[in-house]
DNA sequence: TCTGGGGTCCTAAATCGT
DNA sequence: TCTGACGATTTAGGACCC
């Protein structure tokens, strides 16, 4: 293990809901729950002020619900956390060629080979530097994590959060980690903390004291030696700049279980096309089909088929899922369908896709295919892109949180939506908190609007990242 | 009103080739 | 031809992460 804190890990904080109380003012400083709104939705991300009412990302939405019930609920809006992500991520690269994305909002940075920080008096001056620079670009707030290796710079974060920075220095990590639980180790989660629990182990301490016999004998070989490592604060991971995708897949879950094998097989045939739009947009192809069942009662299946080589073509996927689905029983109902490409290769194969793909989905777009299936799962099915749903009857539903246009009041965002009308909120990230309209859903001076920079002066410092401005203008 | 979506990695059993 | 050993690959499932 290195000499010095010069791992920087970083953590933004309740990124997708800080982004929200960004872009619309009358949400800062209020409970803000960003996440699936259908009726089997889930948090993905409270505010702070939202957590102090017990709310936590994967926290089923209708519990949400009853904990805070006047919070502001929205829709994610990925595009847009894309956008900030890429800005931040910029900043980050300033610091460093090696930077390890995680998430949209997490990052390794190693320090060292950059030769931008060798000790914990620079460490800490880069860090700091550096979430500041993260407020001037963004507005928002980063928590920072520096150690000498991966892990304790993650948990370092963790400990900063929210808006701080945290340093671990190096000879401190073991007795630092000794009283932490288990949990606190990435690779332990509720299954093995429970199996560890129940073999009387519920510390870190408790970990390197059982030794590594024992963590291989109740663990398995591989994650036993890798905890047993963790636990003694050893861990010589690298970060690894560009890591290859290994496969590529989607998802729906349904708002009602869905009982009719014909609908089932519809719905198969969608997913496995909108997977290999995916999968052409990142110009590759892939070798095994996975479909992926959950049944009414949670229990998963998986079938997969292996081909004889690497294919995009959507009428191979489509054929290949249909097949898997004959090996699966779903009565009693589904309750979310998925379909995945694996064993990937590098190629795509040129003109097959343009014929299988005929007409309908616009051809096979670079970059295209990243578009799509971030709306959360439509329980009707709806092919939804943007924010706005044309229902059956023609009339238009606007998404809560989405940015609109009204040719007389200027720019806002849906705030709820409901029996013909739609609730607007008109304010912009630099504006103070606006006032509220309501219209006809169906107005037609009220248009959909892309987000504004959350900062005026939009791309600010981040040098070369071009892009954001004209996504965001 | 129980439980999303997109991934990665590991294990174990079955299968296949030599 | 039968039997066995061994490794590689396929398949299914589970745990974990954000």
């Amino acid at each position: 293990m290195r000499a010095a804190p010069t791992i920087l890990h970083l953590d933004m904080d309740a990124f997708f809901a800080s982004v929200e109380q960004a872009s619309k003012p009358s949400l800062r400083g209020k409970a803000v729950i960003v996440g699936g709104l259908g009726p089997r939705g889930v948090v993905a991300t409270a505010s702070y002020e939202a957590r102090a009412f017990g709310v936590h990302s994967a926290m089923p939405m209708a519990q949400a619900r009853r904990l805070a019930p006047n919070a502001a609920y929205l829709v994610p809006r990925f595009q847009l956390y894309r956008t900030i992500s890429e800005q931040v991520m910029g900043l980050l690269r300033e610091l460093s060629p090696l930077v390890e994305p995680l998430s949209l909002d997490e990052a390794f940075v190693d320090l060292e080979v950059a030769g931008a920080a060798w000790d914990e008096t620079s460490a800490r001056l880069v860090g700091g530097g550096l979430r500041a620079d993260i407020r001037r670009v963004t507005g928002l707030t980063g928590s920072v994590g520096l150690a000498a290796s991966k892990m304790l710079a993650k948990i370092a974060s963790e400990q900063a959060k929210p808006d701080g920075l945290v340093v671990i220095e190096p000879g401190t990590e073991r007795a630092l980690l000794a009283p932490m639980s288990v949990r606190t180790l990435p690779g332990v989660g509720p299954a093995t903390g429970d199996h560890l629990r129940r073999a009387g182990i519920t510390t870190v301490g408790e970990m390197a004291e059982a030794g590594e016999d024992e963590l291989v004998r109740l663990l398995g070989k591989a994650h036993g030696h890798a905890l047993y490592a963790m636990a003694l604060a050893r861990d010589e991971r690298s970060v690894v700049a560009e890591r290859e995708t290994k496969s590529v897949s989607v998802e729906d879950t349904y708002d009602v279980d869905i009982h009719d094998r014909v609908r089932v097989g519809v719905e198969v045939q969608r997913l496995a096309e909108r997977c290999v739009r995916r999968l052409r947009g990142a110009g590759l192809s892939g070798r095994t089909i996975v479909l992926k069942v959950r049944r009414y009662d949670f229990s998963t299946l998986t079938r997969s088929e292996t081909l004889r080589g690497p294919t995009d073509d959507p009428a191979v996927v489509r054929e290949a899922a249909a097949r898997l689905l004959e090996l699966v029983d779903t009565t009693g109902g589904v309750r979310l369908l998925g379909v995945g490409v694996s064993g990937l290769a590098d190629y795509t194969q040129e003109d097959l896709f343009a014929q299988a793909a005929g007409e309908g989905d616009g051809g096979p777009g670079l970059g295209e295919g990243d578009r799509d299936g971030e709306g959360g799962g439509e329980g009707a099915g709806a092919g939804d892109v943007g924010g706005v749903v044309e229902g059956a009857v023609g009339e238009r539903r606007w998404m809560p949180g989405r940015d609109v246009r009204h040719a007389v009041y200027g720019h806002g965002w849906v705030q709820g939506s409901g029996v013909g009308r739609v609730t607007v909120r008109f304010e912009t990230p630099g504006s103070s908190p606006g006032r509220v309209r309501t219209f006809l859903v169906d107005d037609p001076e009220l248009v959909e609007a892309d987000p504004l920079p959350l900062v005026a002066g939009g791309c600010g410092g981040a040098g070369g990242a071009g892009a954001v401005g004209g996504v965001l203008a």
